[in-house]
DNA sequence: AGCACGCCGACT
DNA sequence: GTCGGCGTGCTC
């Protein structure tokens, strides 16, 4: 038997499967999706198995066999292997790419090589000539080697930094042995349980046994006469506060068992979940969850686009629909956006679901989404709920995947493989015959469009439950405040409003949507910006650590209170960032208590969940934060939504700008008087009139889609065609700008009916990052895969340059920011 | 990606 | 003459 091996090496040459000899002794083992470790040229490598062969095409001699079997359950299903094959075209990546994003980083593996002395070297190997340099050199590291048995490369090197070459020579003389291995990064945890004999009833009479100062001995026995459950040893010695030498004295006797098991590292142990059960659904919930119920019973493949206004009760919808597939011994897969994937929502999960769900997510350790992951693959849970990665939970009978807040742009992945979730959760879903459900209250366009035009089942919730109205909401002019002489970040109407909650003892959210304190800092004499020599950007004032920061490459100045360029002291601050917000609601309220997240403040672990804590136990008035705190958050104080300025994300340069800024005004209003009290919206803009503000301002959706698929329509942009876009970047301009030409003009020769147009190259929104500068191109064209294709053989032409020059291309299919 | 092989310039 | 620079090509 032969088996065909995606290896674990990152390039185009060996974008390929190879073969290998399965040994006898392994054949039991291998199977499709095993993890692998194979000898690859002089390595030793890990790789994936994608197809087992009867008879290989390469000539048997040339053929190695396969050295060891990483899992003993293969790590991906045939289903998932398929599907990294289609990613890795689809999205013109490596396989082994697409086939390592599917699994937990814990499984990606680490190469250790290790350096140990040849047995038969001996001492009499050493150089005797002291004076001689590298005879030195070479004692010194063979007794460093000696010393320590055997040594990793990496310590050798650092610790004889110019000593390489030596080293390289003493191996080929098989002075020194040179070993590799393919490490996990994370292993099974493993923890000493204590389990009770299997027959109870000996208990009582080991307690007539024991002699009479063994008190210990005896309460623990006692224990396992009261509660007859294995438990941890750790545990057990913390309750009865003993030692583990009397249970160990208990175990010699063989009257207990103590044995090594694996274990789940649980990060929700120590919650409690009340369980809690199915609502009472709203006639406008039923009539969706019936539709979909329906779907699940007959095991149909079916997208469906929920819908709902916030607080329209969506979630509910999801998980009695999980119950349904739960019933039917299905799986489901929940995906939500990392930033709203809050205690809140996972407690809602849980609550409901108890043992039965796993949790996805970055904030666990390695370690932590390991077990997680393996809960799923060893079919220990029914519901994976996750961020974008879930999505490759290796379930195998999948009957529903949920998607909340479909419009997202962080279902996008930024690096490869650059896949979309909705995407992947579509191929799944025809894959077991799943329904899909795509749930938000402002759909994407793309989304919304395809409803309407395509199999896809649109199901709307339009009002929400308990009849509970909308937030009245105010658009504010910043130009008439500015006018009327107020020049403080706050307009009178949201002054007035805040004042009115903190007079209330009500809670506000703020939104701002940018860190740091200010957005440039400019010299009033000359004109100098200062931006990152780096990048081309301006740098962003950061006022506790009185620091100019690059949010593109972290490059960070002390500031300084002359300008750089012509030594002016009329240095000054432009723009609001959300450290200077927090000051100033401090100065203008006395006595404000004010929370303030963003990445800043919340990138240390579990700070995230602990300023929502503070906040919903009203340990402050308000939240004030970039779009994190417009996600998913319900705190039944909250009455008061203000938006600083509406038009940070109306001013980018894309042509997603008025979709975006339309969904962050409506979902952030959505947090304003969710519970009894009524909400009020406060936005402020300097384009009050434009049509994203207005439609958000009256909740309404059908509107604002109205205007904005006529503008695409106009523009050609999506859904009325498809876009790639592809990046070239290298530090010298000419060069870039050069292959760029070649490359469009090398689409452009094809003349492709399916092309609609091909833009560029020109300089990309981020002109230079992280001292490369950047130019794209970007092409229209009617779908298919035609196109794809040939943007992959134009790219592979550029193959030679890129490998001289160290030019770096990025294509991205279906970008959703253009930057 | 690594790593070996192989072909040229600066030194003992 | 040889040491060591990095261009070229291969890995089942």
């Amino acid at each position: 038997m032969y088996a065909r091996v995606i290896v674990d090496v990152p390039s185009k040459q060996t974008n390929r499967p190879f073969d290998y000899k399965i040994p006898p002794t392994l054949k039991d083992w291998v199977e499709v999706g095993s993890r692998v470790g194979v000898r690859f040229g002089p390595r030793m490598i890990q790789g994936f198995v994608v197809e087992l062969l009867e008879q290989s095409e390469v000539d048997d001699r040339k053929l190695k066999s396969i050295e060891s079997v990483l899992e003993l359950q293969p790590s991906l299903t045939e289903e998932l292997v398929e599907l990294a094959k289609w990613m890795s075209r689809r999205y013109l990546c490596n396989e082994i790419t697409a086939l390592q994003v599917m699994l937990p980083g814990a499984l990606k593996a680490k190469y250790e090589k290790y350096i140990a002395l040849a047995e038969d070297s001996g001492s009499d190997s050493l150089t005797n000539d002291p004076l001689h340099a590298k005879g030195e050199m070479q004692n010194e590291i063979i007794h460093f080697i000696k010393k320590k048995q055997t040594v990793e490369m990496n310590e050798l090197l650092t610790r004889f930094p110019n000593a390489s070459m030596l080293i390289k020579k003493l191996i080929i003389n098989e002075i020194l042995i040179e070993t590799q291995n393919i490490k996990n990064r994370v292993s099974t945890k493993k923890v000493l349980m204590v389990y009770p004999p299997d027959n109870i009833t000996m208990l009582e009479g080991y307690k007539q046994e024991l002699s009479k100062q063994a008190h210990k001995q005896l309460e623990v026995l006692q224990f396992f006469i009261d509660q007859p459950k294995p438990i941890q040893l750790s545990e057990l010695t913390k309750r009865l506060n003993t030692s583990s030498s009397s249970i160990k004295s208990l175990a010699s006797k063989q009257w207990l068992k103590l044995e090594s098991t694996e274990i789940y590292r649980d990060p929700y142990q120590k919650h409690d979940f009340k369980q809690s059960y199915p609502l009472q659904l709203t006639e406008e919930q039923e009539k969706v969850f019936q539709t979909i119920r329906q779907t699940i019973h007959a095991k149909r493949q079916q997208l469906f686009l929920l819908h709902g206004v916030t607080g329209s009760g969506k979630t509910e919808i999801y998980l009695q629909t999980i119950q349904q597939c739960i019933h039917q011994n299905r799986e489901a897969i929940v995906l939500v956006p990392e930033i709203s994937l809050t205690p809140q929502m996972v407690e809602r999960f849980k609550s409901r679901f108890g043992d039965l769900v796993a949790v996805l997510h970055s904030r666990l350790s390695a370690g932590e989404r390991f077990d997680e992951w393996r809960k799923i693959q060893q079919k220990k849970v029914k519901v994976a709920i996750g961020a974008r990665s879930a999505i490759f939970a290796p379930f195998t009978n999948i009957g529903l995947i949920i998607i909340d807040e479909e419009h997202e742009t962080s279902y996008k992945q930024q690096d490869n493989p650059k896949y979309h979730a909705v995407e992947i959760a579509k191929m799944r879903s025809k894959a077991h015959q799943a329904a899909v459900i795509l749930g938000s209250a402002t759909p994407s366009l793309e989304t919304y469009y395809e409803s309407h035009q395509s199999t896809m089942q649109y199901l709307p919730m339009p009002s929400r439950v308990a009849g509970r109205a909308m937030p009245t909401v105010q658009v504010v002019d910043m130009r008439e405040e500015l006018k009327e002489g107020n020049r403080s970040m706050f307009s009178r109407p949201l002054h007035q409003a805040i004042e009115d909650r903190l007079n209330k003892k009500e809670q506000i959210v703020l939104l701002l949507n940018r860190r740091g304190y200010s957005t440039f800092v400019m010299c009033r004499s000359c004109g100098h910006v200062v931006s990152c020599p780096h990048c081309d950007i301006s740098l962003t004032y950061h006022m506790n650590t009185r620091h100019l920061r690059c949010h593109y490459c972290g490059y960070a100045e002390r500031e300084s209170s002359s300008c750089p360029s012509c030594s002016s002291e009329h240095i000054r601050y432009f723009g609001t960032g959300t450290q200077k917000v927090e000051e100033s609601l401090t100065s203008h309220f006395p006595g404000i208590r004010v929370i303030r997240m963003d990445v800043d403040t919340t990138s240390e672990k579990g700070s995230h969940e602990k300023w929502l804590n503070q906040f919903r136990d009203q340990k402050a008035d308000v939240l004030l934060g970039t779009q994190m705190v417009a996600k998913g958050l319900d705190f039944p104080k909250v009455t008061l939504v203000g938006v600083i300025a509406a038009d940070t994300v109306l001013n980018l340069p894309d042509f997603r700008a008025a979709e975006k800024t339309f969904q962050l005004l409506t979902q952030v209003s959505g947090r304003a008087g969710r519970h009894q009290l009524p909400g009020e919206v406060v936005i402020q803009t300097y384009n009050p009139d434009h049509y994203s503000v207005i439609s958000a301002s009256h909740h309404d959706y059908t509107s604002f889609m109205r205007t904005e698929l006529q503008s695409r329509k106009q523009g050609i942009y999506p859904p009325y065609c498809k876009l790639i876009l592809i990046t070239f970047s290298h530090e010298n301009m000419n060069l870039l700008v050069r292959t760029g030409e070649s490359f469009s003009e090398y689409i452009k020769r094809q003349q492709l009916p399916s092309i609609i147009d091909v833009l560029g190259p020109v300089a990309s929104p981020i002109p230079r990052k992280k001292d490369r500068y950047r130019f794209q191109c970007l092409i229209k064209y009617r779908g298919g895969w035609e196109t794809i294709h040939l943007v992959h053989k134009a790219v592979s032409s550029l193959e030679n340059t890129v490998k001289q020059t160290k030019l770096q291309v990025s294509v991205d299919v279906d970008p959703q920011m253009l930057m």
